[in-house]
RNA sequence: GCCGGAGUGUCGGAAUUGGCAGACGAACCGGACUCAAAAUCCGGCGCACUUCACUGGGCGUGUGGGUUCAAGUCCCACCUCCGGCACCA
């Protein structure tokens, strides 16, 4: 049969019409011996359109997972939808549709795009967040926490903006001001809100990043949970209020600086500082408060007011002034701190606008105190003019003054943590309702299980007004208290979507159970996951929220794993022509849909794979998409115009091709096995093309129909459509990603001779060809006699010669 | 400020364990085919020299030192860029 000229539309939507047909095409194998391998791709926001970022991720993990196919593991491949969200209210608001309609339809439009690129997907499993058979165990896992005392209500600040009287998340903040008022400042109003306690388990999560999850996630991803959870130690220290009951605890990590404290600062919402302000002093507070929302992190001026009230240093008796400052924040430590000016920075800039005493404490190890410091002193050294405790070095002074503490019981050593405690209440429609009541008579109370789900009311006003839309929807609030039935209210706000991703993965295993999250049994055949792949924008949040959802659920008997996933994969972000992240709002995104059009979706992934290493930030040239795509042509048309050709052949151009395929069989096989280098996997294949066009003519029958066959399984896991055609071609039968994937035969693969380079002094001189396994004394003896050696040996002593046997022969004169 | 990552041709990048720097692709230049163009095929393509030419050696992986027979790779100091955290007591 002659060559065929290669159409894109004409192949993938043939095959797509095909594989759509057959549900059951990627399912994994319920009864199946092999190995299991479960590989989950992060789920994506449904917010209308698949984006360069999603085909990049999602590509990475098809490869993956066709590959394990083509190795013989059971795979488990799923893909949902975390659907709840605030752009969904947003639209509804901006464009009058409601947020259900709107989720949905950008849900069929982004699963649409997904079967025409070709992903390899269970769709058996697919979840979507916001329907109530998933929230339903969100509401549950909410009881649980309850119940486990993991989750509480406390007073907590909101974002609110006075002229649409309205709570605002973080992302409707736009510097300072609300994101539809734009010279509206927002303001800070204390709601109750209801918490997770992560901080429960900082100690594990931070200890897990150590043993558990090393080597398998990403250095970076590790530092930065580590940097978010924030582990301190140092002492609680109490201060007590001169002339009133009350004790000031403050929390340090140099305690041994106590001596040289000489005031204590409050945070402005420290309940004890409202106490002890006057009028003008709580304005001022409200005001630090409000201000520090509206200025970004790095330009803040010291700012702070006096109390007119003294405490007293608990281990030098001394009194000190008590203030209030903007740079102490309350939800860090105790929310007060002992001011030691002379060995803290931001101590000594606040004693300096504010005219307060700076008395020095620790002197450097090998040097005197320094009686008029310049600049705060903030190393280790050893205490003076610290009563009992003088002439201690840093470390021990600690470990005494603690003990001291303790035992007078007015302090401890403690730790504490930058983590907080994840407050899970929005004030929001679209997101899982929060399964309490409150009644007048019982308080606070639960929605009982059998009551679950509490369905998410349609018939909502989306006016931007109030607190939250449900709280204005009567059917849906009035509800009787389930412990005393009398008349009482539901709880209006909604749960933070990132609790919806936190444990999505888990209901891939059991997506349709209607008594429980998943059934244990099967989540356990399945986790921890194998590889799980997403961009690093998520290091932090949605994998510590994750990784603290696993250990709850393992501490409720639901599952055996400490950790979600065993294998973390973080792909770079999509960089657009101007060099910054692909966004709507920077107008530099490229629609694949596009690209596949142009091109096709063969050609899009192998251009998203071959640009560079996947965990690197990719540059969008698309002038170079001409490669790719004309490499998608060439195999095309290369195995079309041999499939059934007559072919004498010679050994010789038989032996060079063979061989060529063997090495890329061993290199591509490498990639996958080790460090997912897509892009030197398909130079290696365009490398085997390269070959193969150059022996073309000389290639016998025999070889063509060893080599044709390879070469399709090959390009499988990253041209799926390109490779299935061509596999039908050839006449074969059942899909790709089920075949075996091509073995290396070392010994097809084994070079005839070596060709070795010689160095003289390390420069190169020449290269020498040497029979296979040639002894180092032969190729020595080669080397030393070639003649583009000679030249630079001549009238020289040769000292040494060094050997790397297969490599290289370095000959050091003198 | 602290933590992490990265600096290689015109561009994306390769060199996986200290052993031939620049694989593969893009762009560009030249040639073949064509009335012409596109496509395709063939060749060239780090820098500055040298030779009529074949060639020949020199320099070269952010900067400066070092270790080594041998350094893009290891060590020390520094510069730049990217990411995270940031008055975190």
């Amino acid at each position: 049969m002659a060559e065929i000229l290669y159409d894109h539309d004409r192949i993938e939507l043939k095959w797509e019409e095909r594989w759509k047909s057959d549900p059951d095409l990627y399912r994994a194998d319920a009864s199946s011996n092999a190995p299991k391998y479960y590989v989950v791709e992060m789920l994506p926001y449904p917010s209308g359109r698949l984006h360069m970022g999603h085909v990049r991720n999602y590509s990475i993990g098809d490869a993956l997972a066709r590959y394990m196919w083509m190795q013989g593991y059971n795979v488990k491949h799923p893909m949902g939808w975390d659907a709840f969200g605030l752009p969904a209210e947003n639209a509804a608001i901006q464009r009058n549709m409601h947020p259900r309609d709107w989720t949905i339809s950008n849900i069929a439009e982004m699963k649409r795009q997904m079967h025409r690129m070709g992903f390899a997907y269970d769709w058996s499993l697919e979840i979507s967040t916001c329907e109530p058979e998933y929230y339903h165990w969100n509401q549950w896992f909410f009881l649980k926490m309850h119940e486990r005392g993991l989750a509480y209500r406390k007073n907590a600040m909101v974002n609110w903006c006075p002229e649409c009287a309205t709570v605002l998340a973080n992302e409707q903040v736009v510097d300072g001001c609300c994101w539809r008022h734009e010279t509206t400042p927002v303001e800070q109003r204390a709601l109750e809100q209801w918490f997770w306690k992560i901080t429960e388990y900082a100690d594990e999560l931070l200890r897990d990043t150590f043993d558990k999850l090393e080597g398998g996630w990403p250095e970076r991803v590790l530092s930065m949970q580590r940097n978010w959870i924030g582990r301190s130690e140092g002492s609680e220290i109490d201060f007590a209020l001169e002339g009133g009951p009350e004790k000031i605890r403050v929390f340090t990590t140099r305690v041994d600086t106590i001596y040289g404290a000489t005031c204590v600062i409050l945070a402005p919402e420290h309940p004890i500082a409202r106490k002890l302000l006057d009028d003008a002093g709580r304005a001022k507070a409200k005001q630090m408060i409000d201000t520090r929302k509206q200025t970004g992190p790095g330009d803040v001026v010291k700012d702070g007011v006096f109390t007119g009230h003294y405490a007293v240093n608990p281990y030098s008796g001394d009194k000190v002034p008590i203030w209030i400052g903007n740079f102490v924040l309350m939800d860090y430590g105790t929310g007060a701190i002992m001011a030691v000016p002379a060995h803290d920075e931001r101590d000594f800039d606040f004693a300096k606008t504010f005219g307060l005493e700076i008395r020095p404490v620790i002197r450097p190890v090998d040097g005197v105190l320094d009686e008029n410091p310049q600049a705060a002193f903030t190393e280790y050294g050893v205490t003076e003019n610290t009563g009992s405790f003088s002439g201690l070095p840093t470390e021990e002074a600690r470990r005494k003054m603690n003990a001291h503490a303790e035992a007078r019981g007015f302090g401890k050593a403690a730790i504490t943590y930058r983590i907080k405690d994840w407050g899970i209440s929005r004030q929001r429609y679209w997101g899982t309702p929060i399964p309490m009541i409150h009644c007048a008579k019982c308080g606070v109370v639960p929605v009982p299980e059998k009551d679950l789900p509490v369905t998410l009311p349609y018939d909502v006003k989306f006016t931007g007004k109030g607190r939250s839309p449900l709280a204005e929807v009567e059917s849906f609030m009035n509800v009787k208290c389930p412990r005393c039935g009398t008349d009482a209210r539901r709880e209006s706000d909604t749960m933070d979507t990132f609790v919806d991703s936190s444990w999505y993965f888990y209901r891939y295993c059991d997506p349709r159970n209607s008594t429980a999250p998943f059934g244990s049994a099967t989540a356990n055949k399945w986790f921890p996951i194998d590889q799980y792949i997403g961009g690093v924008t998520h290091a932090i949040l949605h994998l510590i929220y994750s990784r603290f959802f696993t250990k709850v659920m393992r501490d409720l008997g639901l599952i055996a794993n400490d950790e979600p996933a065993a294998n973390l994969f973080t792909q770079g972000m999509v960089l657009g022509s101007d060099g910054s992240a692909m966004s709507k709002s920077k107008g530099n995104v490229v629609d694949p849909e596009e690209m596949v059009g142009k091109y096709g979706a063969d050609t899009c992934r192998l251009f998203v794979l071959f640009a560079n290493a996947p965990e690197k930030d990719m540059p969008w040239i698309e002038s170079s998409v001409g490669g790719p795509r004309k490499f998608v042509e060439r195999i095309f048309r290369f195995v079309t115009r041999n499939m059934d050709r007559e072919a004498a052949g010679d050994a010789a151009a038989d032996r060079r091709a063979l061989r060529k395929l063997h090495q890329t069989i061993r290199k591509v096989t490498e990639d996958f096995n080790n460090r997912w280098h897509f892009n030197t996997s398909i130079a290696a294949l365009m490398e085997l093309l390269n070959t193969l066009q150059d022996e073309e003519a000389n290639l016998s029958r025999a070889a063509l129909d060893q080599i044709l066959p390879d070469l399709v399984l090959l390009t499988g896991p990253f041209t799926p459509y390109l490779a299935e055609e061509l596999w039908e071609l050839l006449g074969r039968s059942g899909p790709v990603f089920r075949q075996s994937w091509p073995k290396c035969d070392e010994a097809v693969a084994q070079e005839d001779a070596l060709e070795i380079p010689v160095q003289v002094n390390g420069k190169l001189r020449a290269r020498i060809s040497a029979p296979l396994g040639a002894s180092q004394a032969e190729l020595e003896k080669i080397a030393l006699a070639d003649a583009k050696v000679l030249p630079f040996t001549e009238g020289k002593q040769v000292v040494k010669v060094i050997v790397v046997p297969e490599k290289l022969v370095n000959i050091v004169v003198k």
